[in-house]
Parts: structure tokens; C-alpha cells; sequence
DNA sequence: CTCTTTTAAGGTACC
DNA sequence: CTTAAAAGAG
């Protein structure tokens, strides 16, 4: 049967082109809301169907877990889908739900298990944990594939033990933070210490490299990566040796990438040798059966602070492609056609980012109408602001009762600026703040976590310090500086002075019971991590180590809420156990560490969602608020003199309003406090370089009735298309997926679909709010 | 060793 | 102004 129609039918010409895309290099360069995430799935799913390519053979590299499942789970759809019309000659959502899991656990079974989609980050540990043992350090350092990986804020601890204790440095001219920066930069561009030092030869250069040497040497000694060792690592282990290379060549014969802009150029490097197989001369590369594929959009890159690269996706073209001219071109392919906001947003979108130079050409082309107008509102100060946004949601929710909380979200360039936004919604707006604390970033887990990895890997000195008085036993700083310096003399791990008695009772003092007890402790459970499931294990120390107890004795509603995260770890580690039909405690942890939140285990609830801009990048809402929209403040006061980063906040600005569907506002203070005092403001430059005619700068109507046509009726440059819905129509939506249209309510600019989502259920939609595309 | 007071820093954040 | 981590007192 014709597969091909199933999948290609509800795609424009370029999205297909894109879906079909076989062998040899090709970049899409997709704007926001162009349907790339469709884009990638479905070329996979065509890859495996139309082109039998083996799961195993393709990787998709994503930038978040969360894109990477989401992405599993669509494709995993597909192929259900698929057995469902095959098998049962039904439609997938028609058939009886426990024949529906069947066919899921199915799919997943044959194909999404074995497909490698997920982060560089993932990715690359899992190849790690089977080659990390074939990797030759310069300097002859070893790690084990059971090695540690070290967030953020243990890296920085690493540091700062480093500056203060063995450099003797002032950690005020010395910043801990700017040290373990410098050298995620150092890292993200393949240098080593010497180069740093050769590169930069100052005094600060010297004492980075000191530090950065000091650094790996540690992380060595603790068995133990960062997370740009992750990927720095696999690059010069398939630098150094031809046949590890050689192998995983051979095993992804088709490279995905996913947000390429936001790339730097160690992954750049990675993908590169992945692809060519270290073969330099583009003339001489085989595409035979092969391809890479990146996605991405130069306008959308927003993370060069974390050393991304976008010129990295501008040279695609030279690098893999043909380089011919954009009209001619076979390596590249333009998604433009925009199906998430109304034609004026994407308009204003559009003028703003012209006013950047480094980018490749591209509109946002509408295929919805004219929307609300583009109100930008002058506000006294941030609390008056505040206020505004507050009644604009009360207003339009109560005029337009299709619009849930979760229709809206509040956008803001700085993270303080929550706050403000928090008071003025609590009485009555449910609200969310999006990223913000990762579940695994709380102390209560971090310290948790930090019991379970020295169970698997007592070398890892970071998890031992966190949590040896922790809950307090009465071994202080006095005690651990004995015992530190004589790992240190004797140049063994630190677990290794602890747990041996003999040591601990000549170096410890009046602390030595308390340590030999926290030794027992660990020892104890040390040999059970095989018999028991992690659950059980993390419920026993938590319990032995008295660790809850301490919590439960505190009393305050913070302690209580810290017992929950512990609670909800331990059934994440069932959850895991369950997936990944491994209980094992290493398995656990191998994951934990590059896992993000579970929060978005939460969702369901409808929420006013308040984030960053950075945060809300791949996400959309029907009504966007951006505020603060100030000079110094977004762009921010940082940024103004350099252009580059101007650049770079222009496309954050323009990443903002392309979250919006149907409306946007825009808001700045004349007057604002910052760190106490207050200053006035001035409204930003990127409020200037939108289309006036397109921004309404009065005070939005008390009342303001949305009335779709508005514009559409009086503009010339209305997108028509009024769509006359009919019982038995075909659609996709964003959220949902496909579905088809069972009832038409009401008429005209009233009308209300019925539609039955596979997998869903029925749900009621406006077809002016929610993006639906017509299949 | 632990509790209280002082001091410093406050741009964005994925893994 | 606020929050967190470091220094100082009991």
C-alpha cells in the first residue's frame, strides 16, 4: 500500500522534500513555527519504511531529553499507526485501548528502542560507557566506564577546592565561577591547558591553565566527567583511533541533527567525524547509503554565551553541500511557510530581524490571517506592569472562554523579573515558572544522589565531601583537613583513608566513631548495590543514615517539601526501572545525571506559564506577554556596545514574538528598581525597529472583545482562507496530532470543531485560536 | 563543631 | 532589595 500518501499528502512541497531526502548532505533551514519537528520525524519514519534503513543505523541528535522523547513518541505513533492498518485494517484510535498499548508496545519494540535519538550529551556518555577504556589521555590520566558525571555546581566546587586550598589563590580575584567558565570554554573549543596558556599569556591566562590542569587531573582522580568532557572526549577518541571511529561510522549511516545553530564546535567536529570518517577531502566522501541531515534556524540561535556557533550551520554549505546559489541548490532546503502565528506577528517578527547581517535569507511566509492587534503598553513602573498583564489575562479570559490559563504565557529576558510578575498573579492567576529549579538540582536529591554514587564509585571525592556530615555527625572541617592531607600525601582516593579503620582512628580524633560509622554505613550498602533495586537502596540510607529523620525533625513546610522530591525520586527510579527493564542502581545513575526535571510530569494543569525567553524557545502560546521590553534591560546593558551580542538579543526578541499564535503584547516601565533603587527606564531599541503601523501604543480597550475579523476585513493584505469545516475532515494539530472532525458548531465567526484525537480523545476547538491544519 | 552575623553579587542555561 | 555563601562568635 502506498505508505508515501499517508505521510507526504499533508506536507507542503518543501517539507517533502525534506521528509524524502535519502542520501548526501542536507540542510533545512527551518523557521520558527514551520513544522520541523514533523519534518524530522517523518524523514525517520520514511527512512525505516520507504528506504529500510535499520533503526539502529540512525542517529538523531536533539538539544533537550524532552525534544528527544517527544520525538521517540511521535514516530513511535507513526509506526502503530501503521500496524494498526495493516493488521487490524483500522484506524489506531479506533480500535479498543488495550489493542491500541499493544500495538504501541510494538512499535517500540521493533523500531523507537533501537533508533539512537536523544542529546549530544546521552549520546555520547552512552558510547562512552563502551569505549571510554580505549580513550589515551596526553597526560596518561584513566577513567573507567562506571565514571561520575559532575554537574554545574560540583564542578564548581572542584574549582573553588582548587583556587582556595591548593593554588592558595584569592578566590575574589579568582572568581570561582569565571575560572570553571574559562574552562568550559577552554573545552567547548578543544583546547588544553597548555593551549590556554600559550593562547593567552597573561597572568590571568597562566593561572587559568594552572587551574584547568589542576582541574582534569581531579576529575580524574574522582573518575569523573563534566559535561563537555562528554563530548570533548568521544571527539579526540575518534581523533586518536581509526578503528573506534571506523565502528561507529559504520554504525550511523544517517546523521540528524536538530537545532544546528545552537551547535559549537566540538560537536561540530563530532558529527563531522562521525559523518566523513575523518576524511577531509569533500570530493572523496561516499554518500552511498548515507546522509546528514541538520535542522536549524540562524535567526533562532541564542546561546553563544554558551559558546554555540550559528556560523557553523551558515557553512554547511561549503563544508557537506554544493554551495551553489539558494535557487539552485539540491543541499538545502528552506521551510517558510509559517503554520503557528497570525500574519501581523509575523510581519512585525520579520522586520525586526532584518535588521541583522549574519544570517541566510528567509521570511516567515503567513498561512493564517490577520490577527488582534500588537499592543505595546507604556507602564508607570514594573509593578504597575505587572498589574497590566494581570488584567489583560482576567479581560481576554473572561471574553473569550476557549482560552484556558494555559493559553498564556509572560516572557521576560532576566529571571528576577519574576517576582514582580508572581505578586501580581498570585491572588488569582494559577501560574508555573518554566525552568527556573531542576528537580535535580535540589539539595535534598544532589545529596541523595551524591549517597548512590559513591556506593558505585567511591573514588568520586565531590559526592564523598557533600555528604560525609550531612546529616551532621559531628565531622567537621578540622577532621576532614587530617584526613584530606593524607590522601593527598599518599596520593589514594579519600574513600580510601575513611574506610580503612586503623587510618581513621589515628587521624580523626574525637571524630573517629562518627567516621567509621558513616564508613560502615556506606561499606553496608556498598555490597548490596547488586542484590537491590535502587528504590531500595536509596530508602535504606535515607532511613540508616538518618537522613529523613533530620528532615522530618525540622518541622518547617521546606523540610516537608523536601521529603516529597525524595519521594518522587524514588518513584522516578521505579518509573526507570520499569522502562528500561534494568533496576539496577548504576543504570540509574548513569542516567540521572544528564536527566533534566520532572516536572513536566505535572502538566495537565492549566497554568499561566511564566519563563525567560530563553526558556521559551521551540514553545508557543496563543497569547504571548513580553515585558520589560527596555533599553539595558532587554537588550540587555551587557550586550549594547558589542554588536554581536546585539545580534544575538535581537534574535531572542524575535524568538519572543514568534511564540505568539493569535495575539501579543508588549510592555515597558518608564521607571524601574533594580538592586534597591529606582531608575528610570527607556523603552528598547527593538521597539522602534518594528512596523508602527503594525503596533497599537494605546491602552488596550477595559473590555477588549476579540473580534476576529477586525482586520482581516479592512486589510489588503489579508490571508483569507475562512476555512469551511465539514464532519469527516482530516486535521493536524500541534499539541494533539491528527484528528478528525466529528461535529461543526455553530457558524461563521462562531464556529466551534468537535474533534476526535487518536489517543486524546474529543475535544472542542476554535479553529481561530488553535492551529489546524487542514489534511 | 554549630549557630549567627556579615558580605558579596545579582544575564541568559542546555546537558 | 534579596539571597546565598563565607567569616566570626559561642
Amino acid at each position: 500500500m502506498p505508505v508515501e500518501t499517508d505521510f507526504l499528502a499533508s506536507l507542503n512541497s518543501s517539507q517533502r522534500q525534506a521528509v524524502q531526502h535519502f542520501c548526501g548532505p542536507l540542510l533545512v533551514v527551518a523557521g520558527a513555527g514551520s513544522g520541523k519537528t514533523r519534518a524530522l520525524t517523518y524523514r525517520i519514519a520514511h527512512l525505516i519504511l520507504n528506504h529500510n534503513v535499520n533503526p539502529e543505523t540512525i542517529l538523531a541528535v536533539t538539544f533537550t531529553n524532552k525534544a528527544a522523547k517527544e520525538m521517540k513518541e511521535r514516530i513511535e505513533l507513526i509506526f502503530a499507526q501503521r500496524l494498526a492498518q495493516e493488521k487490524e485494517g483500522q484506524r489506531l484510535e479506533l480500535l479498543p485501548e488495550h489493542q491500541q498499548l499493544k500495538l504501541r508496545s510494538r512499535a517500540y519494540k521493533d523500531i523507537t528502542k533501537h533508533l539512537w535519538i536523544g542529546t549530544f550529551h546521552s549520546l555520547f556518555a552512552r558510547i562512552l560507557r563502551y569505549e571510554i577504556n580505549k580513550y589515551q589521555d596526553l597526560k596518561g590520566y584513566q577513567w573507567t566506564k562506571n565514571f561520575t558525571i559532575y554537574d554545574e555546581s560540583d564542578a564548581q566546587n572542584l574549582v573553588k577546592n582548587i583556587v582556595t586550598k591548593q593554588l592558595n589563590l584569592d578566590d575574589k580575584k579568582f572568581n570561582p565561577r569565571y575560572l570553571r567558565y574559562s574552562i568550559g570554554n577552554a573545552k567547548n573549543q578543544g583546547l588544553y591547558p597548555e593551549d590556554v596558556a600559550s593562547q593567552q599569556p597573561t597572568y590571568r591566562g597562566r593561572v587559568v591553565s594552572e587551574v584547568y590542569q589542576e582541574y582534569q587531573l581531579q576529575l580524574a582522580a574522582n573518575n569523573a566527567l563534566d559535561f563537555d568532557d562528554l563530548i570533548l572526549i568521544p571527539a579526540r577518541l575518534f581523533s586518536q583511533n581509526e578503528s573506534v571511529l571506523g565502528y561507529w561510522h559504520q554504525q550511523f549511516r544517517h546523521i540528524l541533527v536538530d537545532e544546528y545553530q545552537d551547535t559549537n564546535r566540538i560537536q561540530y567536529q563530532l558529527i563531522n567525524l562521525l559523518a566523513t570518517n575523518g576524511e577531509t577531502d569533500k570530493n572523496c566522501l561516499n554518500w552511498e547509503n548515507r546522509s546528514i541531515f541538520v535542522v536549524g534556524d540562524a535567526d533562532q540561535s541564542i546561546y553563544s554565551f554558551r559558546m554555540a556557533d550559528f556560523t557553523i550551520l551558515l557553512e554547511f554549505q561549503q563544508d557537506f553541500g554544493d554551495g551553489l546559489p539558494d535557487d539552485d541548490t539540491r543541499t538545502m532546503v528552506k521551510l517558510e511557510e509559517n503554520y503557528r502565528s497570525r500574519e501581523n506577528i509575523l510581519e512585525v517578527a520579520n522586520t525586526l530581524i532584518e535588521n541583522n547581517s549574519e544570517r541566510i535569507d528567509k521570511v516567515l511566509k503567513p498561512t493564517r490571517g490577520y490577527g488582534e492587534d500588537i499592543y505595546c503598553y507604556k507602564a508607570e513602573n514594573e509593578i504597575e506592569e505587572a498589574q497590566f498583564v494581570r488584567n489583560q489575562i482576567l479581560n481576554l479570559k473572561r471574553e473569550n472562554p476557549e482560552l484556558d490559563w494555559g493559553s498564556f504565557a509572560i516572557l521576560y529576558r532576566t529571571n528576577a523579573q519574576s517576582r514582580g510578575l508572581e505578586e501580581a498573579l498570585r491572588a488569582d492567576i494559577p501560574y508555573h515558572i518554566v525552568g527556573g529549579l531542576k528537580f535535580y538540582d535540589r539539595k535534598e536529591i544532589k545529596d541523595a544522589l551524591a549517597y548512590l554514587r559513591l556506593l558505585t564509585n567511591p573514588n568520586d571525592t565531590v559526592s564523598l565531601l557533600r555528604i560525609i556530615n550531612t546529616p551532621r555527625r559531628g565531622i567537621g572541617q578540622k577532621t576532614l583537613d587530617q584526613l584530606i592531607g593524607a590522601s593527598q600525601e599518599l596520593g589514594i582516593p579519600l574513600w580510601e583513608i575513611i574506610s580503612d579503620e586503623t587510618s581513621v582512628n589515628t587521624l580523626a580524633g574525637r571524630a573517629a566513631k562518627a567516621v567509621k560509622q558513616f564508613a560502615n554505613l556506606i561499606k553496608s550498602y556498598q555490597a548490596h548495590v547488586n542484590q537491590l533495586t535502587a528504590a531500595e537502596i536509596l530508602d535504606g540510607i535515607l532511613s540508616e543514615s538518618r537522613y529523613r529523620e533530620d528532615l522530618q525533625n525540622q518541622g518547617t513546610e521546606e523540610a516537608e517539601n523536601r521529603l516529597e522530591n525524595l519521594k518522587e525520586l524514588e518513584s522516578a527510579m521505579m518509573q526507570f526501572a520499569e522502562e528500561n527493564e534494568d533496576s539496577s542502581l548504576e543504570s540509574f545513575l548513569a542516567n540521572a545525571a544528564l536527566a533534566s526535571d520532572l516536572d513536566n510530569l505535572n502538566e495537565g494543569e492549566e497554568k499561566v506559564s511564566l519563563m525567560t525567553l530563553h526558556a521559551a524557545k521551540g514553545l508557543e502560546f496563543p497569547i504571548v506577554f513580553m515585558v520589560g521590553v527596555e533599553q539595558g534591560l532587554f537588550p540587555n546593558h551587557r550586550a549594547i556596545d558589542d554588536p554581536a551580542s546585539l545580534e544575538e538579543e535581537r534574535r531572542l526578541c524575535y524568538v519572543g514574538i514568534t511564540r505568539a499564535q493569535e495575539q501579543l503584547f508588549l510592555s515597558y516601565a518608564q521607571e524601574r528598581r533594580l538592586w534597591g533603587s529606582r531608575e528610570p527606564a527607556i523603552p528598547s531599541q527593538f521597539l522602534q525597529e518594528l512596523p508602527q503601523d503594525l503596533i497599537n501604543h494605546s491602552s488596550p480597550p477595559i473590555n477588549p472583545r476579540r473580534q476576529q475579523k477586525s482586520h482581516s476585513t479592512t486589510s489588503k493584505k489579508t490571508n483569507p482562507s475562512p476555512q469551511n469545516w465539514q464532519v469527516g475532515d482530516r486535521v493536524f494539530h500541534d499539541t494533539f496530532g491528527e484528528g478528525k472532525v466529528t461535529h461543526v458548531l455553530g457558524s461563521g465567526n462562531k464556529t466551534n470543531l468537535a474533534i476526535q484525537f487518536p489517543g486524546v480523545g474529543r475535544k472542542i476547538i476554535d479553529p481561530k485560536i488553535a492551529t489546524l491544519q487542514p489534511l
